[in-house]
DNA sequence: TTGAATGCAAAAAATTTGCATATTG
DNA sequence: CAATATGCAAATTTTTTGCATTCAA
Protein backbone atom coordinates (compact mmCIF):
# COMPACT_ATOMS: atom_id res chain seq x y z
CA UNK A 1 0.00 0.00 0.00
CA UNK A 2 0.78 3.80 -0.70
CA UNK A 3 1.05 5.72 2.72
CA UNK A 4 0.96 8.96 1.11
CA UNK A 5 2.44 12.43 2.43
CA UNK A 6 -1.01 12.72 4.42
CA UNK A 7 -0.46 9.46 6.43
CA UNK A 8 0.56 11.08 9.57
CA UNK A 9 -2.59 13.01 9.21
CA UNK A 10 -4.88 10.38 9.24
CA UNK A 11 -3.16 8.97 12.29
CA UNK A 12 -3.42 11.68 14.45
CA UNK A 13 -6.97 12.39 13.38
CA UNK A 14 -7.93 8.72 14.30
CA UNK A 15 -6.26 8.73 17.06
CA UNK A 16 -8.75 11.79 18.67
CA UNK A 17 -11.87 10.08 16.94
CA UNK A 18 -11.64 12.52 14.36
CA UNK A 19 -12.10 12.90 10.71
CA UNK A 20 -9.94 12.80 7.75
CA UNK A 21 -11.22 15.18 4.73
CA UNK A 22 -9.80 16.09 1.62
CA UNK A 23 -10.38 20.07 3.13
CA UNK A 24 -7.81 19.26 5.88
CA UNK A 25 -5.79 17.34 3.42
CA UNK A 26 -5.71 20.27 1.37
CA UNK A 27 -4.96 22.86 3.58
CA UNK A 28 -1.97 20.98 5.04
CA UNK A 29 -0.90 20.09 1.35
CA UNK A 30 -0.90 23.85 0.53
CA UNK A 31 0.70 24.71 3.90
CA UNK A 32 3.64 22.70 3.32
CA UNK A 33 4.05 22.99 -0.88
CA UNK A 34 4.08 26.79 0.59
CA UNK A 35 6.60 26.97 3.20
CA UNK A 36 4.83 29.41 5.28
CA UNK A 37 1.16 31.03 4.91
CA UNK A 38 -1.18 33.25 6.04
CA UNK A 39 -4.90 31.42 6.70
CA UNK A 40 -5.76 34.20 3.43
CA UNK A 41 -2.59 32.95 1.38
CA UNK A 42 -3.57 29.52 1.69
CA UNK A 43 -7.15 30.51 0.49
CA UNK A 44 -5.67 32.06 -2.35
CA UNK A 45 -3.79 29.22 -3.58
CA UNK A 46 -6.80 26.54 -2.68
CA UNK A 47 -8.74 29.29 -5.13
CA UNK A 48 -5.99 29.34 -7.68
CA UNK A 49 -5.46 25.53 -7.79
CA UNK A 50 -9.47 24.82 -8.53
CA UNK A 51 -9.29 21.31 -7.73
CA UNK A 52 -11.90 19.36 -5.45
CA UNK A 53 -14.02 20.21 -2.86
CA UNK A 54 -13.81 23.65 -3.08
CA UNK A 55 -12.72 25.34 0.47
CA UNK A 56 -14.26 27.43 2.45
CA UNK A 57 -12.77 30.94 4.42
CA UNK A 58 -14.20 29.64 7.98
CA UNK A 59 -12.81 25.44 7.04
CA UNK A 60 -9.36 27.05 6.52
CA UNK A 61 -9.32 28.66 9.80
CA UNK A 62 -10.82 25.77 11.55
CA UNK A 63 -8.67 23.07 9.74
CA UNK A 64 -5.28 25.22 10.39
CA UNK A 65 -6.05 25.62 14.07
CA UNK A 66 -6.71 21.89 14.16
CA UNK A 67 -3.37 21.30 12.24
CA UNK A 68 -1.78 23.23 14.90
CA UNK A 69 -2.79 21.29 17.68
CA UNK A 70 -2.44 18.30 16.03
CA UNK A 71 1.33 19.41 16.07
CA UNK A 72 1.34 19.39 12.38
CA UNK A 73 1.55 22.82 11.70
CA UNK A 74 3.26 25.55 13.97
CA UNK A 75 2.29 29.42 13.99
CA UNK A 76 4.28 32.44 14.19
CA UNK A 77 3.56 35.87 13.28
CA UNK A 78 5.72 36.86 10.48
CA UNK A 79 3.19 39.29 9.29
CA UNK A 80 2.32 41.99 11.03
CA UNK A 81 -1.42 41.21 10.01
CA UNK A 82 -1.75 37.58 10.05
CA UNK A 83 -0.71 34.58 11.92
CA UNK A 84 1.92 32.66 9.28
CA UNK A 85 1.49 29.13 9.18
CA UNK A 86 4.49 26.19 8.44
CA UNK A 87 4.93 22.55 8.56
CA UNK A 88 6.53 21.17 11.59
CA UNK A 89 8.72 18.89 9.64
CA UNK A 90 10.83 21.56 8.78
CA UNK A 91 11.41 21.58 12.73
CA UNK A 92 13.82 23.75 14.19
CA UNK A 93 13.90 26.39 11.87
CA UNK A 94 14.47 30.26 12.47
CA UNK A 95 12.59 32.94 10.27
CA UNK A 96 14.18 36.06 9.44
CA UNK A 97 11.77 38.70 8.51
CA UNK A 98 13.15 41.32 6.61
CA UNK A 99 11.52 44.42 7.63
CA UNK A 100 13.05 46.18 4.27
CA UNK A 101 11.80 44.06 1.63
CA UNK A 102 9.67 42.03 3.64
CA UNK A 103 11.12 38.52 2.25
CA UNK A 104 10.89 35.34 4.85
CA UNK A 105 14.33 33.37 4.76
CA UNK A 106 15.10 30.45 7.03
CA UNK A 107 18.26 29.63 9.19
CA UNK A 108 19.29 26.58 11.07
CA UNK A 109 18.22 27.29 14.74
CA UNK A 110 21.31 25.78 16.58
CA UNK A 111 22.28 29.53 18.39
CA UNK A 112 18.69 29.44 19.41
CA UNK A 113 19.09 26.42 21.21
CA UNK A 114 21.53 28.08 23.47
CA UNK A 115 19.42 30.77 23.85
CA UNK A 116 16.31 28.99 25.04
CA UNK A 117 18.80 26.85 27.38
CA UNK A 118 19.95 29.69 28.91
CA UNK A 119 16.54 31.58 29.79
CA UNK A 120 15.79 28.15 31.31
CA UNK A 121 18.12 27.81 33.56
CA UNK A 122 18.02 31.64 34.51
CA UNK A 123 14.31 31.93 34.00
CA UNK A 124 12.73 28.45 34.56
CA UNK A 125 10.93 29.46 31.38
CA UNK A 126 11.10 26.56 28.77
CA UNK A 127 10.74 28.56 26.03
CA UNK A 128 9.73 27.19 22.56
CA UNK A 129 12.16 28.62 20.29
CA UNK A 130 12.13 26.05 17.13
CA UNK A 131 10.18 27.96 15.38
CA UNK A 132 11.07 31.34 16.35
CA UNK A 133 10.82 34.85 14.06
CA UNK A 134 13.55 37.27 13.78
CA UNK A 135 13.07 40.62 12.73
CA UNK A 136 15.81 42.70 11.23
CA UNK A 137 17.15 43.44 7.62
CA UNK A 138 18.36 41.34 5.10
CA UNK A 139 21.97 41.82 3.55
CA UNK A 140 20.27 42.95 0.92
CA UNK A 141 18.41 45.62 2.33
CA UNK A 142 21.52 46.39 4.78
CA UNK A 143 23.50 47.33 1.94
CA UNK A 144 21.27 49.24 -0.13
CA UNK A 145 20.00 51.35 2.59
CA UNK A 146 21.85 51.14 5.58
CA UNK A 147 19.47 53.19 7.61
CA UNK A 148 17.48 51.36 10.42
CA UNK A 149 13.84 50.47 9.98
CA UNK A 150 11.51 53.60 8.91
CA UNK A 151 9.20 53.56 6.44
CA UNK A 152 8.72 56.94 4.52
CA UNK B 1 12.72 74.36 34.33
CA UNK B 2 11.65 71.20 34.63
CA UNK B 3 12.25 69.01 31.29
CA UNK B 4 9.75 65.86 32.90
CA UNK B 5 9.71 62.77 31.47
CA UNK B 6 8.12 63.69 28.28
CA UNK B 7 11.19 65.92 27.24
CA UNK B 8 12.42 62.99 24.43
CA UNK B 9 8.73 63.05 23.10
CA UNK B 10 8.63 66.92 22.69
CA UNK B 11 12.20 66.84 20.78
CA UNK B 12 11.82 63.82 18.54
CA UNK B 13 8.64 65.46 17.39
CA UNK B 14 9.84 68.97 17.11
CA UNK B 15 12.77 67.55 15.08
CA UNK B 16 10.05 66.84 12.70
CA UNK B 17 7.82 69.49 12.85
CA UNK B 18 5.25 67.80 14.57
CA UNK B 19 3.16 68.74 17.57
CA UNK B 20 3.71 68.06 21.17
CA UNK B 21 -0.07 67.06 22.25
CA UNK B 22 -1.49 66.19 25.53
CA UNK B 23 -3.02 63.24 23.93
CA UNK B 24 0.57 61.59 22.74
CA UNK B 25 1.90 62.65 26.38
CA UNK B 26 -0.82 60.57 27.59
CA UNK B 27 -0.74 57.23 25.24
CA UNK B 28 2.88 57.73 25.88
CA UNK B 29 2.78 57.76 29.61
CA UNK B 30 0.70 54.61 29.91
CA UNK B 31 2.62 52.25 27.70
CA UNK B 32 5.03 53.18 30.34
CA UNK B 33 3.21 52.71 33.38
CA UNK B 34 2.03 49.55 31.90
CA UNK B 35 5.07 48.32 30.72
CA UNK B 36 3.23 46.45 27.53
CA UNK B 37 -0.08 47.00 26.33
CA UNK B 38 -2.35 46.58 23.28
CA UNK B 39 -4.33 49.50 21.95
CA UNK B 40 -7.29 48.30 23.40
CA UNK B 41 -4.99 48.46 27.39
CA UNK B 42 -3.96 51.49 26.31
CA UNK B 43 -7.47 52.76 26.05
CA UNK B 44 -8.89 50.89 28.89
CA UNK B 45 -6.08 52.64 31.05
CA UNK B 46 -6.67 55.93 29.98
CA UNK B 47 -10.33 55.82 30.55
CA UNK B 48 -10.09 54.51 33.58
CA UNK B 49 -7.68 57.03 34.95
CA UNK B 50 -10.37 59.83 33.30
CA UNK B 51 -8.20 62.65 32.69
CA UNK B 52 -8.55 65.20 29.60
CA UNK B 53 -8.81 65.51 27.34
CA UNK B 54 -10.55 62.05 26.38
CA UNK B 55 -8.47 59.84 24.26
CA UNK B 56 -10.39 58.32 21.08
CA UNK B 57 -9.52 55.06 19.50
CA UNK B 58 -8.37 56.41 16.49
CA UNK B 59 -5.78 58.80 17.73
CA UNK B 60 -4.33 55.91 19.89
CA UNK B 61 -3.88 53.80 17.30
CA UNK B 62 -1.91 57.07 15.67
CA UNK B 63 -0.17 57.70 18.80
CA UNK B 64 1.40 54.37 19.00
CA UNK B 65 2.21 54.43 15.38
CA UNK B 66 3.85 57.75 15.45
CA UNK B 67 5.63 56.26 18.89
CA UNK B 68 6.79 53.77 17.45
CA UNK B 69 8.49 55.70 14.17
CA UNK B 70 9.93 58.09 17.15
CA UNK B 71 11.39 55.24 18.38
CA UNK B 72 10.21 55.48 21.69
CA UNK B 73 7.93 52.47 21.98
CA UNK B 74 8.41 49.03 20.73
CA UNK B 75 5.64 46.76 18.78
CA UNK B 76 5.61 43.05 19.42
CA UNK B 77 3.38 40.30 19.34
CA UNK B 78 2.70 39.41 22.51
CA UNK B 79 -0.73 38.58 22.44
CA UNK B 80 -2.01 36.51 19.67
CA UNK B 81 -4.82 39.05 19.09
CA UNK B 82 -3.30 42.04 18.94
CA UNK B 83 0.49 43.58 19.16
CA UNK B 84 1.77 45.42 22.54
CA UNK B 85 3.55 47.90 22.77
CA UNK B 86 6.34 48.88 25.13
CA UNK B 87 8.57 51.78 26.05
CA UNK B 88 11.67 51.48 24.40
CA UNK B 89 14.07 52.70 27.30
CA UNK B 90 13.77 49.17 28.92
CA UNK B 91 16.25 48.15 25.87
CA UNK B 92 17.36 45.01 25.79
CA UNK B 93 14.58 42.80 26.86
CA UNK B 94 13.07 39.82 26.26
CA UNK B 95 9.39 38.92 26.54
CA UNK B 96 8.62 35.87 27.95
CA UNK B 97 4.91 34.82 26.93
CA UNK B 98 3.74 31.26 28.93
CA UNK B 99 1.36 29.80 26.89
CA UNK B 100 -0.22 28.21 29.71
CA UNK B 101 -1.27 31.35 32.21
CA UNK B 102 -0.68 34.03 29.34
CA UNK B 103 1.49 35.64 32.27
CA UNK B 104 4.59 37.75 30.02
CA UNK B 105 7.84 38.18 31.97
CA UNK B 106 10.96 39.78 31.39
CA UNK B 107 14.57 38.92 31.10
CA UNK B 108 17.71 40.27 30.42
CA UNK B 109 18.68 40.00 26.79
CA UNK B 110 22.17 38.94 27.10
CA UNK B 111 21.75 35.43 24.95
CA UNK B 112 19.68 37.08 22.67
CA UNK B 113 22.73 39.08 21.41
CA UNK B 114 24.60 35.97 21.04
CA UNK B 115 21.96 34.67 18.86
CA UNK B 116 21.49 37.65 16.86
CA UNK B 117 26.02 37.21 16.41
CA UNK B 118 25.51 34.08 14.57
CA UNK B 119 22.96 34.84 12.45
CA UNK B 120 24.77 37.45 11.42
CA UNK B 121 27.51 35.96 11.21
CA UNK B 122 26.20 32.81 9.10
CA UNK B 123 23.24 35.40 6.84
CA UNK B 124 24.46 38.42 6.88
CA UNK B 125 20.69 38.73 8.70
CA UNK B 126 20.82 41.76 11.01
CA UNK B 127 18.20 40.87 13.24
CA UNK B 128 16.57 43.24 15.80
CA UNK B 129 16.81 40.98 19.27
CA UNK B 130 16.16 43.71 21.60
CA UNK B 131 12.63 43.29 22.16
CA UNK B 132 12.11 39.99 21.44
CA UNK B 133 8.91 37.69 22.91
CA UNK B 134 9.85 34.01 23.08
CA UNK B 135 6.83 31.60 23.46
CA UNK B 136 6.69 28.76 26.27
CA UNK B 137 5.77 27.79 29.29
CA UNK B 138 6.58 29.60 32.92
CA UNK B 139 8.09 27.52 35.85
CA UNK B 140 4.72 27.40 37.48
CA UNK B 141 2.88 26.25 34.44
CA UNK B 142 5.34 23.70 33.82
CA UNK B 143 5.18 21.80 37.26
CA UNK B 144 1.34 22.09 37.07
CA UNK B 145 0.84 20.90 33.86
CA UNK B 146 4.01 19.13 32.28
CA UNK B 147 2.08 18.36 28.72
CA UNK B 148 3.54 20.30 26.11
CA UNK B 149 1.21 23.66 25.25
CA UNK B 150 -2.16 22.33 24.22
CA UNK B 151 -5.60 23.13 24.98
CA UNK B 152 -9.04 21.15 26.01
C1' DT C 1 -26.39 5.33 11.05
C1' DT C 2 -24.50 9.06 13.54
C1' DG C 3 -21.52 12.19 15.21
C1' DA C 4 -18.17 15.12 13.07
C1' DA C 5 -17.20 18.55 9.39
C1' DT C 6 -18.48 21.78 5.96
C1' DG C 7 -20.60 25.84 3.84
C1' DC C 8 -22.96 29.91 4.28
C1' DA C 9 -24.21 33.93 6.30
C1' DA C 10 -24.00 36.89 10.00
C1' DA C 11 -21.38 38.58 13.97
C1' DA C 12 -17.18 40.01 16.37
C1' DA C 13 -12.71 42.01 16.73
C1' DA C 14 -9.17 44.85 15.40
C1' DT C 15 -7.48 48.48 12.63
C1' DT C 16 -7.79 52.15 9.23
C1' DT C 17 -9.60 56.21 6.84
C1' DG C 18 -12.19 60.63 5.38
C1' DC C 19 -13.32 64.82 6.73
C1' DA C 20 -14.96 68.81 9.53
C1' DT C 21 -13.32 70.98 13.56
C1' DA C 22 -10.11 72.09 17.11
C1' DT C 23 -5.19 73.02 18.42
C1' DT C 24 -0.32 73.73 18.40
C1' DG C 25 3.58 76.38 17.24
C1' DC D 1 -2.41 82.25 10.90
C1' DA D 2 -1.35 77.86 8.85
C1' DA D 3 -0.50 73.39 9.16
C1' DT D 4 -1.07 69.55 12.08
C1' DA D 5 -3.92 66.57 15.13
C1' DT D 6 -8.17 65.12 16.97
C1' DG D 7 -12.83 63.16 17.19
C1' DC D 8 -16.39 60.89 15.09
C1' DA D 9 -18.43 57.87 12.11
C1' DA D 10 -18.03 54.78 8.58
C1' DA D 11 -15.37 51.43 6.10
C1' DT D 12 -11.84 47.64 6.01
C1' DT D 13 -9.69 43.63 7.27
C1' DT D 14 -9.21 39.50 9.87
C1' DT D 15 -11.21 35.93 12.55
C1' DT D 16 -15.05 33.59 14.83
C1' DT D 17 -19.62 31.53 15.40
C1' DG D 18 -24.49 29.46 14.76
C1' DC D 19 -26.88 26.32 12.35
C1' DA D 20 -28.80 23.38 8.66
C1' DT D 21 -26.85 20.09 5.65
C1' DT D 22 -23.41 16.81 4.09
C1' DC D 23 -20.20 13.29 4.72
C1' DA D 24 -16.61 10.01 6.72
C1' DA D 25 -16.21 5.97 9.37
Amino acid sequence: MTPGPSAPLGRALRARGLRLTPQRERVLAVVRRLGHATPDDVLAALRAEGGTPAVDTSTVYRALALLEELGLVARTPLDRRADSFHPVEHGGHLHLVCDGCGAVAEAPARAAGDLAADVLRRTGFAADVTHLALRGRCAACRTTTPEPPERP
